[in-house]
Formats: structure tokens, C-alpha cells, sequence
RNA sequence: UGGGGUGUAGCCAAGCGGUAAGGCAACGGGUUUUGAUCCCGUCAUGCGCAGGUUCGAAUCCUGCCACCCCAGCCA
């Protein structure tokens, strides 16, 4: 349970650093999710890093919407990403924040560039831009618009916005250098025109900043220290140094980048994600196998599992795929230690007890966990008619009791909180299939052990035949049947066709008590979680989270 | 192809010139009224490769190799 702290991760060695350098350093970062989606584990772990590296150095960390781009942004994404993240357990500084709250300061300091001289509009279509950028092999050729004058650049940049140009036919630009090695400095994009609605400034703007103008001046007016974001915006930073240095903005920011992994059997591609939404292969972003916050958070995982999780990935800068038996490792774990008991059987086979009397009831008390006490204890009745499941019953007495450590015909068991059982014949329906097994009880072996000579095989779970409900219960496996679906040329070709299966069980009378998102473990089944929508105290659903470590050796 | 990055066990990862942490997985064994948990133990003469510097190199130098990112008016 109680792992060894990680050690500190390269950032964390850096902000060390820095306050070493100079002790009154407030840290303050920040998560800045673009509105245009679902939050996905892979956001995970820049929401952990983030937060976590705030509290771990008593500083701050904003939550940031980074809405340039009305096109692809809703409201209803922004108001998943706050749930989502507060479900993780996270707070964040102050108000939530909005790039767009910014939008009057960047036109001011896009004016500012102009008259510095460090920034053109450009009339040239977005082709033609493209063409003159050159490549890697190619240097780019300036624009003719780049040395227009000053006030001439004022009077276009103005007339961009007054709506005076159609999108893609005109942009503001930085001046910069075209013959640069690194694409990002070949005059990169500022603003660009775009008439479209935002869901926060609505239809004030026809113009806005690019993601490179916008980024690094919002840090900077937020107060953040550390910008933390993914390998891919390294080439970027050049631009962001270069716009800080040359905007009169109240705080200089760092960037810093890190890898962010990729886990086995899952996608995280946005578009891929959106695919299988579309193709109804999930029931939609927060199906229960979904890689999503949402999915994850309705499959049961909990918030404490995942940001375990994020923390024992550590943070790099090489690239991999971790494995995803580490998340399951650190959602187990946490269920295993917090969560209550309860039995359930999956798969029913009716046992009769015949030495019972037919309408004798004991009761029985069970603890809620076995190693926490302050768990408390539940309740369970026990009658001449239970339910175990078909998989614990066999035939076959030449299994030995190491191979088979369950119900054999002729052979003992106990019954999990209950007394031993020996099974002494079956019974079977025209069709050949054994429907029941009688069975008769060892006296006096509730919580004692049982006389010498009788050695039960092993401990199976079981309901109260007469005092169980019914449940729906989905059984769920990886959406994907190859480690790397990502790398797939048609990752569709490796969904799993039986990543879901459904069941009829028989769960134990106390459960009808459970609320949805009420976690369990089944006993000798796994962890499950009452659906957070469709379960109701007429209707039990219960959602398969993980099942149990199985080290049962191959038959 | 120009530029920017990254290579330590099956996977993630520490290591910052003094002789390879930790976790996941796997495999042995012990405890157990969950084949769980828990506990003990095993698991890199080796750090992408080849040279060099040094008493000493995963760490420094040189040269290779592999993989990732960049040619959106996306972020």
C-alpha cells in the first residue's frame, strides 16, 4: 500500500532550483485543456504533474481554457473538463480561466508589435503563405506585404478585424526570419480570421490569435512559472522566448516539455476516440472501457487509482508505452484497501442442502473487510437452498486438490463466512445438464474448523437462494485485442468483439442497499461499481472495474 | 533531407565521475475461511553501438546507429 515516494522527476529538480536560487519564488502552473473534447487519461498525467508539483511546492495551479479556436470549441466540453477534473480530486487557483479572457490585452500588444516593427499583416491567401514558407530543404521567401509601413500594417490589422477580409486572406504575422531552420520562426501566424461564434467572447472577435501568440502571454499575464506542456511544443519554444521577449509582459515564464506515454491496449487519439463514439462501438465518450476520465470514472477506477497511477509513471523526456498493467496495478490496489466485501454469483448452479431444514434461517454476521475492522460487518442469512457458481462445481474427482480447490462431487468445501459442505449427487434435466447438486453440511464448522479427517478443498462464495436479488452485471474486457491498437494501420480491426459481456447474477441481499458509484469487491470475482446511471434499487446494474490477481496455474 | 529531441531489464524509471534505486510484470516459497491481500526471495558483470580521456565512465569527449517531433491561418 504505501509505496516509496518517487523521487523527484527532472521538473520537480528544476523548480528545486530555482527556489533554491531564490527563496521568495511563488510556483505557479497551470492546466490548459482546449475546450474541444473529453478529457482522457493522457490528460491525466499532465493534470497530475501540474497540481501536484503546485502542492508539493506550496504554489499555485490554474485551470486554463485555451479557446483560440472557436471552431472546434463548445461550452458543454469546457463544463466535462471542470467535472472531470474535480472529480481527480483537484483544486484549482482562483477562478477558471479562459484564454479568451485575454483577447482585448493580445490585440493591444499585436498593435505593440507592429509598431515595433516586429509584426505585419500579410495579404497574401493561406496557399500562397504555405508556398512561401519553404521546407526543410527549402529556405522560405518573405512576404511582399513585410515591409509595408508601420501605420499601413496598423490600418490593415484594424480593417482584419472590422471584418473587412474573408478568412484565410489576410493574417498578422511576426516578423521574424524566413530562412530560420526551425519552421516555427518562418514568420508564424499571430491572428488569424475567423467568423465564427465563441462560446465565450460570442461574436465580438472575427479575429484571433494564434495557439503560439496566445500561450505564452497568458502564462505570463496569469503570473505562471513553470509552463509544463508535451514533447511536441518543443520546437515551439523558440517563439514563445521570442514573443515574451519582445512584449512588454509583467512575468517571464519557462517552458518545459515532457513525454507523455502511451498505455498498452488503450487509444487516446482524439479523432480515433471520436471514431469508435460514432461507429457506436462504445455507447459513447464515457462507455465504461473508454480511455476517457469520464469512461474510467464510470467503469468504476477510482481517482486515487489513477493519480497513482500518474505518479508512478514519473515524468520523462523518451517517449514509451507503459503497460497497462501498472494502472490496473494502482486501481487494484486502492479498491482492495478502501473498498467493502460482498458476494455475488456470476454464473448460478443451485445447491440444496438436504440435512437443513426447509424453512430454517441462520444468520450470520461477515465482515465488511477482512483486514479493516472499522469497516464494520454486514449481515447474511443462510437457508437450505443457495447459489454458487457453476465454475467452482466438477465432477471430476480425479482433480487433485491443488488443481481444483472448489466443489467436487464426493468432496468437501467451505462456504465463504459459512459452514463446510460435502456434495453428494447432482441432478440433472432431459437435456443432461446438471441443474442442481445436493449437498449436506458438516455441523458445527461456522467459524471453527472443521472435525479431523474432513479437509475441505478450498473457500467458494455463494447467496442465500432464498434471500438474493437479481442483478445485471457487465463483465468488461480491453476494447482492443492487440497491446499496440495505435500502431494499427486499421486500429477498428482490433477492437475486441468481447470487451463487453453481460450477465444475469445473484448477489447477496445486502448489496440492494448499494448507490451508484458504490464500490465493491465480489469476493473471488474482482472489484465492481454500481452504474452511475442505470442502476436503481428495482434495477441493480453493477459494472466489472478489474478482477482479482489470478495466479491459478494454466489446467 | 535541414532543425529539435530521446536511447538504462519484458514495461515505466532513478542515476548528475567512485563501481547499476524503486515500481509493474514474471518466477519460487510462507501465511490465509477470497487461487485475493500480506510476508520473504529470485530477476542488468550490464546502461543503443564503437572508440577515447581517467586510478576509476551509464555519467566526460569523438564518431556512428535507431526511434520520435516540426513543412496548419490546429492545439
Amino acid at each position: 500500500m504505501d509505496r516509496e515516494p518517487a523521487p523527484d522527476n527532472f521538473l520537480a529538480q528544476i523548480i528545486a532550483a530555482d527556489i533554491n536560487k531564490n527563496p521568495n519564488l511563488k510556483i505557479h502552473t497551470r492546466f490548459p485543456p482546449e475546450p474541444n473534447g473529453f478529457l482522457h487519461l493522457g490528460h491525466a498525467t499532465s493534470i497530475c504533474l501540474n497540481f501536484a508539483l503546485a502542492e508539493k511546492f506550496n504554489g499555485y495551479c490554474n485551470l486554463r481554457f485555451d479557446d483560440t479556436n472557436p471552431e472546434k470549441e463548445e461550452q458543454a466540453y469546457a463544463d466535462a473538463i471542470i467535472e472531470d477534473v474535480t472529480w481527480l480530486g483537484f483544486k484549482w487557483y482562483g477562478d477558471v480561466k479562459h484564454t479568451s479572457d485575454y483577447f482585448d490585452k493580445l490585440y493591444e500588444w499585436a498593435i505593440y508589435l507592429i509598431e515595433q516593427g516586429l509584426a505585419y499583416v500579410d495579404l497574401q491567401d493561406a496557399e500562397t503563405v504555405k508556398q512561401n514558407r519553404g521546407d526543410f530543404n527549402n529556405l522560405g521567401t518573405e512576404s511582399p506585404y513585410r515591409n509595408h509601413s508601420i501605420d499601413w500594417h496598423k490600418q490593415e490589422l484594424e480593417n482584419m478585424r472590422a471584418g473587412k477580409y474573408a478568412e484565410n486572406t489576410a493574417s498578422l504575422r511576426a516578423k521574424i526570419d524566413m530562412k530560420h531552420a526551425n519552421m516555427n520562426m518562418r514568420d508564424p501566424i499571430l491572428y488569424r480570421i475567423r467568423k465564427a461564434h465563441h462560446h465565450q467572447t460570442k461574436d465580438k472577435w472575427c479575429i484571433y490569435p494564434s495557439y503560439d501568440f496566445a500561450h505564452g502571454q497568458s502564462d505570463a499575464l496569469e503570473g505562471i512559472t513553470h509552463s509544463i506542456c508535451t514533447l511536441e511544443f518543443q520546437n515551439h519554444r523558440p517563439l514563445y522566448e521570442w514573443l515574451l521577449e519582445n512584449l512588454p509582459v509583467p512575468s517571464k515564464p519557462k517552458q518545459y516539455e515532457f513525454a507523455r506515454s502511451n498505455i498498452s491496449y488503450m487509444i487516446t487519439s482524439k479523432r480515433k476516440l471520436k471514431l469508435l463514439v460514432d461507429e457506436n462501438i462504445v455507447s459513447d465518450w464515457d462507455d465504461p472501457r473508454m480511455p476517457t476520465i469520464s469512461g474510467m470514472r464510470r467503469r468504476g477506477y477510482t481517482a486515487n487509482g489513477i493519480k497513482d497511477f500518474c505518479n508512478m509513471l514519473s515524468v520523462s523526456r523518451s517517449e514509451g508505452s507503459a503497460e497497462i498493467t501498472m494502472l490496473e496495478s494502482c486501481v487494484r490496489n486502492d479498491l482492495n484497501n478502501n473498498y467493502p466485501r460482498a458476494m455475488a454469483v456470476l454464473n448460478p448452479i443451485l445447491v440444496k442442502i438436504t440435512n437443513l431444514p426447509e424453512n430454517n434461517i441462520i444468520s450470520l454476521v461477515a465482515p465488511k473487510h477482512p483486514d479493516q475492522q472499522s469497516m464494520g460487518n454486514r449481515d447474511l442469512t443462510l437457508t437450505n437452498e443457495v447459489y454458487i457458481d457453476r465454475n467452482d462445481f466438477s465432477t471430476d474427482s480425479s482433480l487433485s486438490r491443488k488443481q481444483f480447490k472448489r466443489l467436487v462431487l464426493g468432496d468437501y468445501v467451505r462456504l465463504r463466512n459459512a459452514f463446510v459442505i460435502k456434495a453428494d449427487s447432482i441432478v440433472k434435466n432431459e437435456q443432461d445438464e446438471i441443474i442442481a447438486i445436493n449437498a449436506s453440511y458438516v455441523e458445527d464448522t461456522i467459524g471453527k474448523k472443521p472435525p479431523e479427517g474432513i479437509k475441505p478443498r478450498g473457500v467458494i462464495h455463494w447467496v442465500d437462494a432464498k434471500n438474493c436479488h437479481n442483478a445485471e452485471v457487465r463483465l468488461y474486457d480491453t476494447l482492443f485485442t492487440c497491446p499496440n491498437p495505435e500502431q494499427q494501420d486499421d486500429f477498428t480491426k482490433a477492437v475486441n468483439p468481447n470487451s463487453l459481456t453481460i450477465v444475469n447474477a445473484k448477489v447477496e441481499a445486502s448489496l440492494i442497499d448499494a448507490k451508484p458509484e458504490d464500490r465493491f469487491q465480489f469476493e473471488r470475482e474482482g472489484y465492481f461499481v454500481a452504474d452511475r446511471y442505470n442502476h436503481q434499487p428495482n434495477n441493480l446494474v453493477f459494472n466489472k472495474i478489474i478482477g482479482l490477481k489470478d495466479s491459478q496455474k494454466p489446467k
